[in-house]
DNA sequence: TTTGTTCATTGCAATATTGCGATTAATTTT
DNA sequence: AAAATTAATCGCAATATTGCAATGAACAAA
């Protein structure tokens, strides 16, 4: 099938897994690594900084930008690129009660 | 290609993804929820808890597991999972320092 | 031993993802 | 206007993922 069957999750759980699978690429993190790094960017540097095709770099960064966590403004004939402090922030709350479930009061049953 | 290129980003950054890969299907996301709440779980529970098949099941239970990220321990017929909480936390750890990087000094340019 | 229970594995079909060459679109420079 | 620059889009091939029916393996109960 290829196709995960959404409609029996909660919403929550969806969002977890769309965020998650955004970064499920280490270009993707690669290139947010470079964003949080440098600021801004255009797309010609992460060509550069990254050793992939620019039409490659091009799809990574439209899926990013899908999601929202980051946006492109164009200047002249490049784009520059950044973080979207507000939507990772609410990204970041999302992961962050998922990932931080509580532990200390579980027993270790296995 | 659909073959993501490893060998050109940084030991961190494929572990990342890898991480995040494994949290990008809701039914995964739903499964460790499940395990969290629950304190432990055999595989018959999760698929009358989720809606999926129980091979389908017993697929996710195995990446979740070669992560490390859970446990399985064999009682009879049937096989109680539960979370590994060395390997959580450490998991964490990755997680949280690519989610928490630094948002306050930066300009929005765009 | 036979039967039932529970989970893992196999094998397959359907769909998704990744990567890039070729092209296009938008803009700047000359 | 023509050429150059930059990034997006198209179209394709290769591979990965998802889901499940069928089957197998391990154990328990009769």
């Amino acid at each position: 099938m290829g196709l995960a069957k959404t409609e029996m999750f909660t919403d929550q759980q969806n969002e977890i897994a769309l965020f998650a699978k955004v970064f499920g690429h280490p270009a993707r993190v690669s290139i947010l690594q470079h964003l949080f790094k440098i600021d801004s960017c255009v797309c010609g540097d992460l060509v550069n900084e990254i050793g992939l095709a620019q039409p490659t770099i091009s799809q990574h960064l439209k899926e990013l930008k899908h999601l929202g966590l980051i946006k492109g403004n164009v200047e002249g004939t490049s784009v520059c690129y950044c973080i979207d402090k507000k939507n990772w922030t609410a990204m970041k709350t999302v992961m962050s009660d998922f990932l931080n479930q509580d532990l200390t009061k579980k027993e270790e049953c296995c």
